[in-house]
Order: structure tokens, then sequence, then C-alpha cells
DNA sequence: TTCAGGCATAAGCGCTCCTTATGGGCCGTG
DNA sequence: CACGGCCCATAAGGAGCGCTTATGCCTGAA
């Protein structure tokens, strides 16, 4: 659209000319307005002078001790001053408005078993910091969502992200102490073959099984019922349903609190992890360092 | 003043970079904004890239056939907006609000005998422009005031400034004819002598009589009187007060209705003329070059 | 008269910013 | 299902803008 383009060009002032501009009509003195900038007397003289010409009039009129503007240029000084303030303030506003809200992607499990009970402090710590979860399983792309920071499992090997281990995905048997009373108790591994396996054909119990020296065959026997998140089958256990495999770092609440019991020390880690990650580029954003340094020390002191 | 210029440099956007951004969010696409801005789609991204950077948070999210804004996009786009529009406006205005009125500095008797009866034509022929006189003898200096355009009597050597000439500034008596008839009419310049010489210090009475061949002597005994302008002495060669020497180019109207009259075609020359001048950076401003096209026609047509 | 303050101007160069070129991701189509 | 088109990202390279340094001029004050 070239006719687009011509208005605009033509319609639109030398930028850095007009900011120029705007510091000396509020100093009314070159030499001042350009230490204000940062830059020489020369450099604005030169930039007025540019304008000038593009305007097709004079803006100020060189007296001996001092200069003023000329009526070209009192008609244009108050509007520019006012663009200036509006586009620092919406700039402003973008810097340390887009400090106020982090928005972090996180697993369902690690959101409802983790950062709901740890997150409190996180507020109390940075009170003007308002965090907005968004809980999903997805793998999310930081350059298609608006994420600052996330939580995944995984190897840790991603491109292009800054990551940081919060701990092993480990896994192993929990069950609610009501269901383990039911036969006896869970002494051993086999013990678990006597009660309702929660997910069996997830392949977690798959390795805990070969780990523990159990026939996996038993596996391929169970009706398969997958809820896809460890939080519902934690659930599901915590209810005397069956036994699940989860990450017991997820589940320290409800051990302490007797709700589940991990029979066995044995965990089974295929080598994930649940990891931070969030873009480099932005490693250094307020925000994003300071919910990494809390989740880091939260985890560390835990 | 360092603390006002750390303040300003941090506070103020890249402006380059501001100008693709308000581009981009109003057509949500980088080659289309770059169309406008006629540049390239590299050049978008690489200024979105680095006021992204210093905003500190991303501002278009990635979308497979399209970008959106993010939140802080969202935020900073209206002000943005508004801002350049604001800047635009002021910028247009100063550019066609400076060509609205034209400042003209002119010799006193120039405005009264030459301007006043044709400025008529030139604002028929340029309705939009209003036309402010400054008159003055003074030398007007195009850096110190607010002159667009001025017309001076002079060599017509000056620096830095774009000269026409607009009639010599040749001078011959004159006086009104009820003058001439108190002493039978004025046949030869000897019988002005025997009427009063307005001004008799002027350089010019001194040199008219010597190419006329009359004694200057008689010159120096007159009581002096300077009115310091043309103008005024004419009045007074009007009203019969005595005889003037005056530009004749400046006076067609009196001469024309019989108010004065010229008694001999004998003028003099100091080599001095009227001049068109305006400062030569600005010769083609759109209302100094229709204020020159049309006084040098004015000028050739009469 | 000299000095100090302020702007203008010239020369020179660095750095920003733009261009060209290329690649990747996604979508629609044959 | 593969291909082409659309759009954005990135890298490398170059041009020109815009800055600096240096200097001069003018004016008003001491």
């Amino acid at each position: 659209m070239p006719e687009l383009k011509s208005r605009q060009v033509s319609q639109l002032p030398p930028l850095q000319a007009i900011r120029v501009f705007e510091a000396v009509a509020r100093h009314l003195s070159f030499t001042k307005a350009a230490g204000e900038l940062g830059m020489t007397q020369a450099a604005a003289s030169y930039q007025i002078k540019l304008l000038e010409e593009r305007v097709g009039a004079p803006l100020f009129l060189r007296r001996p001790r001092q200069i003023v503007l000329t009526e070209a240029g009192q008609r244009m000084a108050p509007a520019v001053s006012e663009a200036f303030a509006l586009l620092g303030g919406a700039y402003a506003a973008a810097r340390s408005g887009a400090d106020g809200m982090l928005c972090v992607s996180t697993l369902l499990t690690f959101a409802s078993n983790w950062l709901a009970q740890h997150l409190g402090s996180f507020q109390v710590a940075h009170p003007s910091l308002a965090v907005r979860l968004d809980t999903s399983n997805r793998l999310v792309d930081f350059a298609r969502e608006d994420i600052d920071i996330a939580i995944r499992s995984g190897g840790g090997n991603w491109p292009g992200v800054e990551v940081h281990k919060l701990f092993n995905a480990d896994f192993t048997p929990m069950l609610s102490p009501k269901l383990a009373a039911t036969i006896g108790g869970v002494k051993e591994p086999a013990d678990l073959l006597r009660l309702p396996i929660l997910d069996p054909g997830d392949i977690w119990w798959r390795d805990w099984f070969i780990a523990a020296g159990l026939p996996v065959e038993e596996l391929a026997k169970r009706p398969g019922s997958s809820m896809g998140a460890q939080a519902y089958e934690a659930n599901a256990a915590i209810a005397g349903q069956g036994v699940a495999i989860v990450t017991a770092a997820l589940f320290k609440a409800e051990l302490a609190d007797g709700r589940l019991i991990q029979p066995f020390d044995l965990v089974g880690d295929d080598g994930h992890a649940y990891w931070l990650v969030y873009p480099q580029a932005r490693r250094n954003v307020p925000k994003i360092r300071a919910f990494r340094e809390w989740i880091l020390a939260e985890i560390a002191g835990q």
C-alpha cells in the first residue's frame, strides 16, 4: 500500500529531532537541553536546524543570551510535550506494569500439590506482584502464549530456555493407610498385587515393578484407567480406591498428616525431573528473577 | 543537571522502535507495518525485538498466521497511537500553519505607497495566507525576529539572504501642482530654489542638484527638517508645504490623480534600490515562493 | 577591553538501523 | 500427502544518520 507509505512518511516528523525540540522548548536553551538528553550542544543545534528545515519555518529565534520560540514553535511545543508525556507514561507503565503481573504456566499436579501451599510466602515477599496461574500440561511456547515462566516435567533439555531443576520426578507407590489395613498392611512389594492399581498402564508402574523384582505381566491384565494427572490419582488413592504411583516430593503434606503412606523407600527414576523454565533473554527481568530466586530457595529449604 | 539526564534517558523509549510498534500494533502484522513505514519486514522485526528487550516483556505473541498483542502490548498501544496522532497533528499544523501566516517586514514608505495598494491582489490569489506587515526601517535579522520575508532598501549585497531587485531607488523632486502654480509653474530646475525644500540636508537633494547643474550651496542655507521617511515628506509636499525629493515609482498613484507632479524627467540614482530579501534556506517554502512570485510579477506588470 | 556564556559550523567517525539472504513453521491446495 | 505460499526470525554486511570534537562568532557583563 504505497499511498499509506507516502502518507505516513511525510506526515511524521523526524522523531529524534522532535525529542530534542521538546527538550529545547522546555529549557529555552540548546546547551541545557543537550545536557538533559546526554548529548553535546552541537548535536542539539544540528537536530533543531534539521527540524526547522523539515517544518519549513524557524522554530526558535536566536537572541543574544537566550532563545525564544517563534510562533510556529509555540504552536508545536505544547502538543509535542504532551505527546512525549503520553509516550513516556505508556512506556513506563509497560515496563513496571508488566512487572506487576507474573504469568506462571504450571503442571496441574505441581500447582495443586506444591504451589498452592507455598505461593503464600511469595505473595508476602512480593506484595506488588500479582501471580496468574495457567495450569495445563501443554508444553508452553513462550513465543505464542503470554507466559512469563513455567514449571515443566521432562528431561530438562529444551532449546532457547533457561532451566533450573526443582526436584527429580522419582516415583513410588502410595496408598491410604485404610486400604493398606484391608490386607493387613503392606509389608513387601508383592503385597501391592493384592490391591487395585491405579493407572496400571503407566510406564512408571512398569519401571518400579522391575526395580522391585515383581512380574510386570501382572500389570497388563489390569483394567486401564489413566486419569492423566498425579493429583487425580493421588485423590483416588486417598479415597482408598487403589495404589497410585506418584512423585513423593509432591505429596509431603499428605504423607505428613497420614492421608497417604509410602510403603517403600524404593523409588523409580526415569531421569525426568521438574524444572523451572523461562526464556533465556528474560533471565534478568525483575519479576522473573524474583520468582526464580524464591522458588529455588523454597525448594532448597524444605 | 545529571539527574535530569538519567531520568529522561531511562524514561523515554527508543523512538524509532516505538514508531514501528505503533504501526505493527495497528496492522497486527510485521510485514504490513514495514510496508507502511517504507522498510523491510526484517527491520520491523528487529525494532520490535529491540523494544521488547527494553520493555522487559514480549509485546506480541507470534501465532501461526498472525500476531496478537500481549497484555503489556495492549496496555501500551492505545497511548502510543494517541501520542503519535498528537505528534503528527502538531507537526502538520506547524508545517501548514506556518504557511498560513506570512510575516513581511517592510519599509514604511513601501508599505504605505506600494504594498497598501497592491496587497489586495495577493490576498485574492492566496486567500488562505494571512499577511502580517511589520513596518520599520530597521535592517531585520531573520535569525532574531519572526519575519519571513522583507523589503529593504540599499545596495543589495547582504550575506546569507536571497535578494531580488524590485526597482531602483532613483529620486526626483515632486511637489503639489498648487505649490507650483504659486510661482507660475516649475519650468526649469532653478525654479525650485524659489520654493521651500523639504529635508534639504538629504544627500539625494545634493546629488540631484549636481546632476541638474544647480549650486548645492543653496541647500546648506536651508533650515533642516528631516522627517525620516519619504511618505511623510510626500504628504508634506501634497499639502503644498514644499518640494520633496522622493522615489517616483512609489508615488505613481499620486502622480496619476494629480496630487503630485514630477516637474523633470531627470532622476538621481545612487545605486541603491528596493529589494525583496529572505533567507536563502527558505527559498522553496511555499508561502515565500508565493509572495516572491507575486511581487515580481506585480512589479514587472505595472 | 577582556572574559564568559551561548549558538553555529565544519570535519570526521561510530553506531544504529536497514537491507539482503536464508531458514523455519504453519496453512491451504492440488 | 507433499508442495507452495505466507509470515516471522535471524545473520551478515553496509550506508548514512547523528554524534563528537574543535573552532569561531556574537553579545553582554565585569
